[in-house]
This record gives C-alpha cells, sequence and structure tokens, in this order.
DNA sequence: ATTAAATCAATTGTACACAACTAATTCAAA
DNA sequence: TTTGAATTAGTTGTGTACAATTGATTTAAT
C-alpha cells in the first residue's frame, strides 16, 4: 500500500476551482434570470456589448468556446432577438454576430449586476486581485 | 451613456474562474482517457478511494452535485464494474455507494496523475496555496 | 486555371449540471 | 396511531461543453 494521500479530495487544487466555478454561475443565475440569460449567453453578451459585431471565430477565442457550443447558443440568442446573425459577403464560411437595439437596451438592466455579484462574493479586493493574477497564468 | 467599464469582460471575476476550471478540465482529459474515466466520474472515484462506502446524499454533498448528476453517471460507474449501488436495509430511501476491487485496482493508475497535472499547471506552491485559500472563501 | 490544403460554421453524439417534479419511505406531532 | 411534513433518489427537460465529422468556401501552390 503506496502512499495515496496525493489522491484525496481535500488535496486536488482542481475540485475547489471546479466547484467555485459552478457556485460563482449559481450566484448569477437569480440576477440573469430577470434578464432572461443563463450565464455563458451572458458573457458572449458581455462581448457584444464591447464590440457590436464579431466573428463566431473571434468570439470563440474570447471565450474559449466552438461552434459546437456557440451555434445553438447564438441560434437563441438570435430567437430573443438580441443579436444579429448574418454572413461576411465577403467570406460567406465567416458568420458574423452583431448586437440589436434590444441586445443593446438589455445593457442598462445589466449595468448593475456585477456589483450585486462583488457584494455576495465578498472577497476582499486584495483577493480578487491575487484570483485574477493566478487565474491567468493557468489561462497561460 | 452610463459609464460601463464594469461590463468588460476584462473587468470580471467570474470569466477567467469558469475558463481557468474548463481549462483544468482539459488538461486532465488525456490522462483520465487512459484510465476510462471522465473528470466528473474521477472525483466521485476520488471520494470512494478514501471512503470505500458513503451514501449518495452525502456524495452529493461533498462534490456539490445533485441526484440529477450522480444517479446517472453511477449508473455509468456500476455498468464498469467500478463501484456498486445498494440500498440501506434500515432505510430504503438511501442509496449506498461502494468502490468494487475492480474500482480498488484503478486507484494504482490514477497515482500518478495529480503530479502530471501540478507539472503541467506550473503553479508556484505559493500561488496554489493562495488560490486554494481564496476559492475556499467563495465555497463559504 | 486547377487542385490540394486550409478555414470556418454547422451537425452529431456523449456527458454533464441543474431546476422542477415525482414517488416511495420515514419521521413526528396530534 | 393516523396523517401531514420531511427526506431521499430517480426522472424529465433545458442548456451547455466538447470531440469528431461534414460540407461549403477560400487560399495558395503549381
Amino acid at each position: 500500500m503506496k502512499d495515496d494521500k496525493c489522491l484525496e479530495l481535500g488535496r486536488q487544487i482542481c475540485f475547489p476551482l471546479y466547484a467555485a466555478s459552478r457556485e460563482v454561475t449559481r450566484r448569477y443565475k437569480p440576477f440573469l434570470d430577470e434578464i432572461g440569460l443563463t450565464y455563458t449567453q451572458y458573457i458572449v453578451m458581455l462581448v457584444l456589448w464591447e464590440e457590436e459585431k464579431i466573428s463566431m471565430h473571434e468570439l470563440g477565442e474570447r471565450l474559449y468556446l466552438d461552434s459546437g457550443t456557440l451555434t445553438p447558443l447564438l441560434v437563441k440568442l438570435e430567437n430573443k432577438g438580441l443579436v444579429e446573425r448574418k454572413r461576411n459577403e465577403k467570406d460567406v464560411r465567416e458568420m458574423i454576430v452583431s448586437v440589436t437595439d434590444k441586445g443593446t437596451g438589455l445593457k442598462v438592466q445589466a449595468r448593475e449586476i456585477p456589483g450585486q455579484i462583488g457584494k455576495c462574493l465578498n472577497l476582499s479586493l486584495k483577493d480578487a486581485v491575487q484570483l485574477k493574477r493566478i487565474l491567468g497564468k493557468i489561462l497561460g
């Protein structure tokens, strides 16, 4: 019987990361429910509120998501009237996603969310900075 | 036009957390493929390698997962012959999950995984400790 | 110009997550 | 002891994630 302490759940770094990520998504849910978005839809809208127009390819690179996730998600956002999808005429392989007026309107209602989440996560500024720095290292 | 900087993707703490969690799971995949487990199945096995026997309810509390996730996952592990599920005779509402000999055997092959992951994540000991501490705060 | 390689979104299939609900059983108060 | 509340796992439905494949189009080398 070798030493298997390294396999204890409490020693893993992956597990608190996985659990905390889901926990934070759960904390968002009540706020996102009010504006009718899921968490993943929300981060897509964050990008579109910044960019207005972006190719699916670049959107995927920003969010580390592939077409298998993005295509159905963007179709849903399109059905809600928040985004528009159209092909680039110069290169029809490329799908251009842009935010609609209705989508831009939602930004006003989303403005309070980061502050609310910050309040209920209750991390010190120092910890928040550290956390972001370390996660940045993992993301390379 | 109010100040909407707070909605920039780069300012969110949730996004690097979400992205890093998926990134770490991706890093596990090649190692877990070798022993035929998914990441979620792996953390279930981590608990069972420690406990040998545990109720579904307590397993769910340890991993923050509910029956909607655990029931089908445990059925898969049972079909692989790694765990056994049986009702508590004193209280048949309770499902007891225990590791089989085959499941215990897998532990030997899993022993190298944490070290390999640690190597490729390449976090300093200091950062790893900090990260775990801050994530612990989020998990309450 | 032809064609082979590369690019890109969409599709398919598997596996979570999780909310909401169901059904069986146990517990506890009257 | 009856019955209403609580507990527990299972089921159903929605929405991601992501690997692998497909098919259309563009680019680049000949």
